[in-house]
Formats: structure tokens, sequence, C-alpha cells
RNA sequence: CGGGGAAUGGCGCAGUCUGGUAGCGCGCACGGUUUGGGACCGUGAGGCCCCGGGUUCAAAUCCCGGUUCCCCGACCA
């Protein structure tokens, strides 16, 4: 393990370091590839989950379709489809040598759903369909950055169906709820929902909400989107329905994702120059014990204490590792730090005397997060710790994110606040102007919140009276 | 695709201008001393110096050609 470049000195520096030392990905042996190692694959493990498992709760049903098509397939079941050519399919090998048979990467989902969908819905009866997808997506990009910007990236992708526009609109403020609630109770994420300028809404749909979170170089970063697709996509591929009335109607669609973005976002988010900080929710270590001793006869002693500890947490249900690597006490302590778990608890000699522990929390930077508590009622001490250590997290995001938004009136005031964080700002809705802002600031548009003041204010740019403001800073 | 850099043990680099047979830090292996905040000492392993050609007694170094990667600008979860 080596030192990470402190986070303070150089943000893009620190979030490859960390990302490599703390064994969550390594880079694939072609260029713009990634590899994720278990480390970073256990912690996305436990955020899909947890997202996942509100997808239950909202009534959504998973399903899968292929990334990957074999041509034969393609020739024989879409040849009369307008526009193909075999030509355009993408040829690959596979295996280190050629493929038998060329495989085609898949269209983008919406057209797979919506011609499924067309046939799929009939009636009123069948409606609301409502189907979520985990899978991953590969798409031509020119530059790569892990999990934040790679050629193939996991994901899960909603696609919902409704018979009146009232419902869909609903659909996509209720995912995007999902996705602040997730951010919140699962990843101790702040964000902040709103809805997308025209010129930056998602192709095709006729308004477009996300989520913006403020990272920990005051960069904002695009965490999740809900799309109200509205008749578009229906139109496009014949998705109808007979209604009440007997009269045949188009449905109104939408379609929401989240990808592991969301896990690069938590680890820019709560990072400090330590390294990680992960939430005890979706941490896949939250407590480490560190054994201490000088010799044999300490040694089993100390070990002996600590594997009975162990055995009681681990029977608590809590993920917990036990470390009894040949290292000296502080490189455990810097290591655990860096790829940060929660807690951490050590026992040492003087502990095994005094039927204590030393508690280690992460939120709090350095010595000042430990305390020594007495080894009884030591894991239900451990269950509210870690809630406190959600909420603190939680808290200093908050707190963060508000701190580093400015209210102005003015594009002189607007360019000033742009430098040190975002600012809210009164914008006219117009490409026109996010065009302006982002060439005269390098700063963008990040989305109207719905969670704003009422009233009535002049845009900086256009001199028009507009009734909300934008949120404008720099982003990833 | 436009502009700027770089390819040298696993990683980060020096050496290149001024050719002389490859070095440093970290990591790794072994031994010892250590161990309550990233230990220290000793020994050792590991290199077609990006590829191809040329100049030369001699090329990591000079010349020609090629390849790859990284950084900054247009799209995106």
């Amino acid at each position: 393990m080596a030192k990470i470049t402190p986070r303070s000195e150089d943000f893009s520096q620190w979030y490859l370091d960390v990302l490599r030392e703390a064994d969550m990905f390594d880079y694939g042996p072609v260029g713009g590839t990634i590899i994720v190692k278990p480390y970073g694959w256990t912690l996305y493990e436990n955020m899909r989950d947890a997202l996942d498992k509100r997808f239950k709760d909202t009534g959504h049903v998973n399903a899968q379709f292929p990334m990957f098509i074999p041509m034969s397939f393609l020739r024989r079941e879409a040849s009369h489809v307008e526009g193909f050519s075999p030509e355009l399919a993408v040829v690959t090998i596979g295996g280190g040598k050629e493929l038998e048979e060329p495989i085609i990467v898949r269209p983008t989902s919406e057209t797979i759903i919506g011609d499924a969908y067309s046939r799929w819905i009939k009636s009123y009866r069948d409606l609301p369909v409502l189907i979520n997808l985990w899978n991953s997506v590969v798409r031509w990009e020119k530059r790569t950055k892990p999990f934040l910007r790679t050629m193939e990236f996991y994901w899960q992708e909603g696609h919902t169906a409704h018979a009146t526009h009232e419902d869909s609109w609903a659909e996509v403020m209720r995912m995007l709820d999902v996705y602040h609630d997730h951010g919140m109770e699962d990843c101790a994420m702040p964000s902040i929902r709103g809805r997308k300028s025209k010129n930056e809404r998602f192709a095709g749909a006729i308004n477009t909400t996300s989520l913006e979170a403020m990272m920990g170089d005051k960069k904002a970063l695009q965490a999740a989107t809900s799309h109200d697709l509205g008749q578009n996509f229906a139109k496009a591929f014949e998705i109808k329905y007979l209604d009440r009335d007997n009269t045949e109607k188009y449905c109104w669609t939408t379609s929401w994702g989240l990808s592991w973005r969301f896990l690069g976002a938590l680890v820019m988010m709560h990072g400090d120059d330590q390294g990680l900080r992960l939430p005890p929710k979706v941490a896949p270590i939250q407590v480490v014990v560190v054994p201490i001793f000088k010799n044999d006869d300490e040694k089993s002693k100390v070990i002996e204490v600590a594997d009975r500890i162990f055995a009681t947490l681990k029977a608590g249900g809590l993920r917990v590792k036990f470390d009894d690597r040949d290292e000296t006490p502080g490189f455990k302590f810097n290591d655990w730090e860096m790829r940060g778990v929660p807690v951490r608890v050590e026992i040492g000699p003087k502990d095994v005397a005094n039927n204590s522990v030393a508690l280690a929390r992460r939120d709090v930077p350095g010595k000042a997060g430990k305390v020594f508590v007495p080894q009884e009622g030591l894991l239900e001490r451990i269950r509210i710790l870690m809630d406190d250590i959600h909420t603190s997290l939680y808290q200093q995001a908050h707190t963060f994110l508000t701190q580093n938004i400015r209210e102005v009136n003015t594009l002189e005031e607007l360019k000033e606040a742009v430098q040190v964080g975002w600012a809210l700002v009164p914008l006219l809705d117009d490409p026109a102007v996010d065009a302006k802002i982002k060439e005269e600031l390098q700063a963008t548009n990040r989305n109207f919140p719905f969670d704003q003041a009422e009233g009535e204010w002049t845009c900086v740019v256009t001199g028009q009276k507009v009734r909300e403001r934008a949120l404008v800073g720099k982003a990833y």
C-alpha cells in the first residue's frame, strides 16, 4: 500500500489513487477498460441491493434483455426492419480469436422496450407496465474515468407505460424521489431534485428531471435522471391501448436510470485526505477488529479476547473483518481508514486488563474519533454508532452543499459564484441562454430545483421575467 | 477530430542535450530488531530501456519510419 495523494492537493489524482489503493479497481489491458476488484464490486452490490429493494416496494418487476446479438439472428429476425443493414453492425472478436459469428451491440433500450410494449399492451387493464432492468450498456466514449465515464457501465433502467400523462408524470417524480431517498438513506448523499433545461433534455423526452450532487471539489455530478417521454416513444413504436370508451389511445411512457456513477459520487462526496469514508449501510466491511500485541505472551491473551469480540459482532449480523495480518498497528489503522471502514475496534494488552476496547469512528478525522469503551454491550453500541456515522456523513455533506450555493441576481455575481461553488440564479429556459452560460463561464445549467422559493425574478442573460431560478455550476 | 506531453524492473521516475554496456524511491523475497498511528537495519530477486530500420568500434542516448498511452477542448449515467 502506498500513500495516496491528499484530496485537498489534487482531487482528480486523489480519486484515482483511492480507487486503486483501496483495492476497488484496476486498469484493464486494453485502453479505456477497467476491472472492478472485489472490494469495489461488493460496494457496488450493496448499493445495488439497497436500491433494488426499493423497486420491490414500488411494484416494479425486473427483466432482462441481451446486450449483444449474434449476426445471424439479426439477419433473420430484423431484415424487415426499415433502415437495417448488416454493414452497420459492429463486428468484434472474442477470446483472442475471431468469433465464428460476428456479434452486434443492440440498440438503445427504449427501442427494444418500445417494440415489446407495443406487442404486450392491448388494453387499459394492462396498464401500468412497470419494468426495471439491471444490465450493462456500451457507449462510445473518447475519454474515460473509472465509474464516472466508462465504455461499458452497469446501471438499472426503468421503463414504464401509463394510460394518462398525469399517471406517467407521477411516476417520473415518484422514481426521482426513490433515487433521492436511496441517496439520503442508504448512501448518506444529499442531492438536489430538479427539472433539466430544454437544452439538457434526454433526446425524445418532453421533460427530464435529475438529481444533482456536489462533489468534494464543489463540481456537480448528475447522479440520476428520470424522464417524461410523453407520447413520443409510444407514437414511434405504436404503443397503444384500447380504453374504457372503446377508443384506441397512445400510452404515456417514462424511463429513469441510475448507474454505478453513483458509486463514484459516493467516493468523491465523502472521501477525505485519508481516503474513503463509506456510509455504514453500504460499506463492504462495517467493522474491522485490530488486535495489538508486542510478544507471543500478549498475543495469545489479546487474540483470545479479540476473537471472542469478533465472533459476537459477526453473530450480531455486522459485516466484520478480523485483521490478523503481520503488520504494525499503525499500518492497519491507516489502511482501513483509507478503505473507508466506518468503525474500527482495537484490542490490546491494556484493553484485556481493563475489559475495554478502543472504538474509532471514521467520520471523525484522526485520533479525535477514538474512545475507550467497555467490552460489555459493544454490539449494541456499534449499532447506534453506525446510525450516528450515517447521520454525521449526511450532515457534513449537506452542510457542504448548502454552504457552497450562492443566490445571485446578476451575470457578474454569477461569474464570481461559479468560481467558488454553485449559484442559484434567475435564468430563462432557453438553449441560447444555456449556451451563453457555458461559453462565458465554463459552467452549465444543472437544473431548475423543485424545492425553491416562489417569486418573480429577472433573467441575468436576457432580462426577461422568470418564475424560477436555475442551479449553475461546473460539472463532471 | 484540433492543441500539448510521454513510452526505461510490479508502480513512480532519473539517465538522452554531450553515445561508452542501466540507476534511484516505493513495492516484492529472506533474516533480525520492532509493534497503542503509515517502523528500521542487512541481504537478495526482478530490465529485448515501445517496435522496426539506419549511422557507429560502440545506441536507452543520434537519424528515419511506425505503434501505444496520457493531459486540455465538442457528447454523456
